[in-house]
DNA sequence: CTGTTAGCGCATTCAA
DNA sequence: TTGAATGCGCTAACAG
């Protein structure tokens, strides 16, 4: 396709490749002394306007580029912010890393990203490296209060993403779980349902807290007697929730309506929905937590409770940008973004009653 | 949900609430030299084991972790790469990424991810800040030539991920286009169809370029002639792939089967084809090229070319790190991963002969 | 407005 | 096996 100059390499290690011009050799290129030409190329502090440029075209002559890691420890603090998320290849936290690369990108900040998998000793061994790297600040979608509290202790700014650990500890942007479980709930409701089945994975963290609390509520402000068997609990893979539902409808056939509390749980759920030949919405409503695309592209298309992933993503690195430049912020705040309904076509009236 | 002790934090700049603890604080703390203590963290020199262990204690006890700054400035090279990616919210790049960042982390190496959005002034921009921090080296889904050439005039390793500009400029991991469109027509073509429009939305990059080629490939081979106007222009966003779509299907219905070069093309034939009301596969057979999510979802699930995208970046990561820390290996070297036709639901034979 | 001096935190000579 | 000295490349005081 294209062909240009093949540039100048052979492989070896770069720095054996040629030494990288310093800012002596900026100087002694334009003919200032090193901090007349430090101050014209970060642009701090008096240069004359002719001496300015004259660096600045020296600079493009000789390709210097000032070297990040010198400035980061003189000036001690690094344009490097930390993320640390569970799970790159769920399109929950694809956004929420693309919202914060964003916003972070455009504060002239750079994402050092770390995918714990969900495990506590990667994030952890995440937490740690942020620290060695004197990052900015981080932002953290928390597996445990351990790399939170971590980075906390050596001194890091940093923001929780859609989970919570602590109260008051640090900030933290999440989504209103509990609201947007309750609405979908209701909605379930509204249409007549009363056996309504919850398929969650974890009910420790503060999203998982919230949306069973939000379920409950619901059924209780509509007077529906709470029935723990059409809790079912799993874990956090599709094959896994595939097999609960599968036992669940088996166990309680009489459940017209299932809430997954996630995305990953609600695709387990609707291939078991599919597998059994059981019709959306006539046999059986589905709701889901967490809008995805198959959600949409599937037919009936799943109502489902749509969390602004990216603007999560943004809200947490301006957050972090606002604590570290602006003016002292003493107290953490916690920023609750609101959930919203999107009901599609997988949620009807219940066949009976 | 969890409350442990509220770590020190006032809200002031990090740096302000306790100076870090240096290697002269740790030296101390250990009774022993900087030298010694540098010899004892970082396991390189000599070191007695007691002393070592005495440093060890000693940095656990007052929280020491090494500034990798002052390391990377002092080895004059860092433990950064810098990873260059079009659209970390498409699940294509979401997964390369993570099996760059899977396979760099293994190699205790940190990802610097830049989304550029497929524009070229970010992607330079990326480069730039990529020579600023010293990476390591770079993974680059290359949008144009620049950013590549500029890494490597700067002396950075670069490997090319997904599409390649210039020829033995660096090494290169790619999937090979032309032999999954071939495969892909070939399909479609045993199943009798001989009216295959082709979506595509560039053909400057090697991706386009390859599966447009095999596409064409098959159809020579099948003694099909070619019909120019079954191959549609469209760009990349499903909202146009779709409206493209559209077009196609009104000026030529006799059209029996879509190949969409990739999976943003795919949902919006998709999308058109269900507005439309037609068939899968009855009415029209659609192939994809890039399997994602919504795919195996729908029904029917759509017969597409697979990537092996987690590999791809696997792959890269691991051809940087042999680079960069085995022996010299001057030959840039191209890496062409094979995709494979998962054959679904959404091919058929055409309705008429 | 510019140059000189010093030191960020570390790893590496070289001597002991 | 350890310690003293040096400098990576940069910016912030300070003096001119």
């Amino acid at each position: 396709v294209a062909s240009r100059r093949p540039p100048a390499t052979d492989g070896r290690h770069p720095s054996a490749i040629r030494r990288r011009p310093t800012i002596q050799d900026l100087a002694r290129e334009a003919g200032v002394s090193p901090s007349t030409a430090s101050r014209a190329i970060s642009g701090t502090g008096y240069a004359a306007a002719a001496v300015r440029q004259r660096v600045l075209d020296a600079a493009e002559r000789i390709g210097y580029v000032p070297d990040a890691n010198a400035r980061s420890l003189r000036k001690r603090t690094s344009r490097s912010v930390g993320v640390l998320v569970s799970d790159l290849r769920n399109s929950f936290y694809a956004d929420l890393a693309a919202g914060i690369e964003q916003e972070l990108r455009a504060a002239g900040l750079l994402t050092i990203v770390v995918n714990d998998d969900g495990r506590v000793e990667d994030e952890v061994e995440g937490a740690r490296t942020f620290i060695a790297m004197r990052v900015f600040g981080a932002i953290v979608t928390p597996v445990s209060a351990e790399a939170v509290a971590t980075l906390l202790s050596a001194g890091v700014q940093v923001v929780q993403a859609d989970r919570q650990f602590g109260d008051r500890w640090c900030d933290a942007v999440l989504v209103d779980n509990e609201a947007g479980a309750e609405q979908a709930t209701r909605h379930l409701l509204g249409l007549g349902h009363r056996r309504i089945a919850l398929l969650i994975d974890e009910t420790v963290w503060t999203t998982g807290v919230g949306r069973l609390r939000g379920y409950r509520a619901a059924l209780a402000a509509a007077g529906v007697p709470g029935d723990d068997e059409l809790v079912a609990y799993t874990s956090f893979h599709a094959e896994a929730a595939q097999e609960t539902a599968r036992l669940l409808l088996e166990r309680r056939p009489d459940v017209t309506a299932v809430f997954a509390a996630n995305n990953v749980l609600a695709e387990g759920a609707f291939r078991e929905v599919r597998r059994r030949g059981l019709r959306i919405p006539e046999d059986l409503s589905l709701v889901a937590f967490d809008d995805v695309p198959w959600m949409s592209m599937v037919s009936p298309a799943v109502t489902t409770v749509a969390q602004p992933a990216l603007e999560l993503g943004r809200t947490c690195a301006r957050l972090l940008v606002d604590r570290l430049s602006g003016p002292v912020r003493p107290e953490p705040q916690t920023v609750r973004l609101q959930p919203s309904l999107l009901v599609r076509a997988s949620t009807g009236r219940p066949a009976e009653g």
